[in-house]
DNA sequence: CATTGTGAAGCGTTTCACAGCC
DNA sequence: GGCTGTGAAACGCTTCACAATG
């Protein structure tokens, strides 16, 4: 068994994996072996996606069975480098930060929050989800003694820069980055948005279109060419 | 002048206006014109793909000049379908559904947060972000007489299916899910689904990609192993 | 014989490169 | 001269369709 996989794994199903790996991670424990359709109905995507996904981490099911769960989160949480926990840093602790440092989900998932910082003394030394918010100047110290990697901006826009440029300083070559801000950091340190507005606005976008269904099905440039909508 | 742009905006298009279109209202009021190449460095991507994307909405740049911010502006925001607000409904006052209610990019960008229901008496009456909580019973009413259209669902994972089932039940088309499940919802509805913990984990894999240039299997043994505070 | 694994086709997105225009 | 707008090429992702196989 076991094929060695060094293949280069798309971006795309990175971005699925993590998906694929909580839905196995929540089957009955009875059902030992699931099919690629089975999975596929779960995550709410296409069956010979979940196989083509699945064959980057190498020949893991069987023909005429399916894939044996166990082995396949195993298999998945390995590529994914779940292997370890990986301990975050999160700088802000307004709104979100706290609800970023309360949500079980980061450390039931595999990111204990190592640490939370902040500019405001009224802030510091309270506790959120276990840990105590300590001063932005403490965060290089923090980040080196807890071997942190991974940074969460949750700060306003304004300071979202300098908190990046303290990351990257203390060593984070991660970081993720809730505050409406483009963030520059060197080119090898990966970066991911999560911009809540963003999402309502591409909601918004379709919303807008359902209530607009009049005319123009047509893709040609003669017809498209109509005066007024 | 003023084509008529009746053309079908491609999905990724639509992902990169809301990007834009921040970036612009930001600008400093004296910048009366913006090319394609400085938009491009403010949002941290190609300038062709500005341009190309642009060139959907119609031809609203001036060659050798640029694009004239505000007329810009208006168009990218006519065609998100931003010329008037969209209340929105949370469901679920727990840490982020809180932090969800109390962000200002929400009303500040177009999404005014209409209501907020919870089945948690203890939190039922509390206001947060200006806000009333009420019981998750009126939900239909309130979608009803605030003609809200787009829900956030932010309950635990266990509720988040029946959360969803209310709001289409009551006429919601348009679901934000941050819970981490898997949601069903008639064709004609739209869901996006933003899954902090899935984030983290795309970062974890890069991450672990960074650290492993060939095989070496364990090279920090002892660092994993830390679990102290 | 149900189901995987995968070439190949189909499609959507990005980038190039340059004609067109101010 | 500078910058847009856009065909066309390049690229990556998804889906099909079926041979391979436990």
């Amino acid at each position: 068994m076991s094929d060695r996989p060094r293949r280069r794994i798309p971006e795309a199903t990175v971005e699925r994996l993590p998906e694929y790996l909580r839905i196995l991670s929540e089957l009955d424990d009875d059902l030992d072996h699931i099919s690629s359709e089975q999975l596929a109905d779960l995550a709410g995507v296409n069956a010979a996606k979940v196989r083509k996904d699945l064959s980057y981490l190498g020949s893991y099911g069987t023909r005429g069975v399916g894939y044996e769960v166990a082995y396949l989160v195993f298999q998945v949480r390995r590529e994914l480098g779940l292997t370890h926990d990986w301990p975050v840093i999160i700088v802000g602790a307004g709104n979100l930060g706290q609800a970023l440092a309360n949500y079980a989900g980061f450390v039931d998932r595999g990111f204990p929050v190592a640490g939370i910082v902040d500019v405001d003394p009224a802030k510091i030394g309270s506790v959120i989800g276990g840990v105590r918010v300590r001063h932005v100047d403490e965060l290089a110290t923090l980040v080196r003694s807890r071997k942190v990697s991974i940074g969460v901006v949750a700060t306003p826009p304004g300071a979202a820069q300098d908190a990046a440029d303290l990351l990257v300083g203390a060593g984070v070559t991660s970081i993720l980055n809730f505050a409406p801000t483009v963030l520059s950091v060197p080119r090898d340190v990966s970066v991911r948005k999560v911009d809540l507005a963003v999402e309502l606005q591409i909601l918004g976008f379709h919303e807008q279109r359902r209530s607009v269904p009049s005319l123009s099905i047509v893709l040609d440039a003669d017809s498209s060419r109509t005066a007024s909508a």
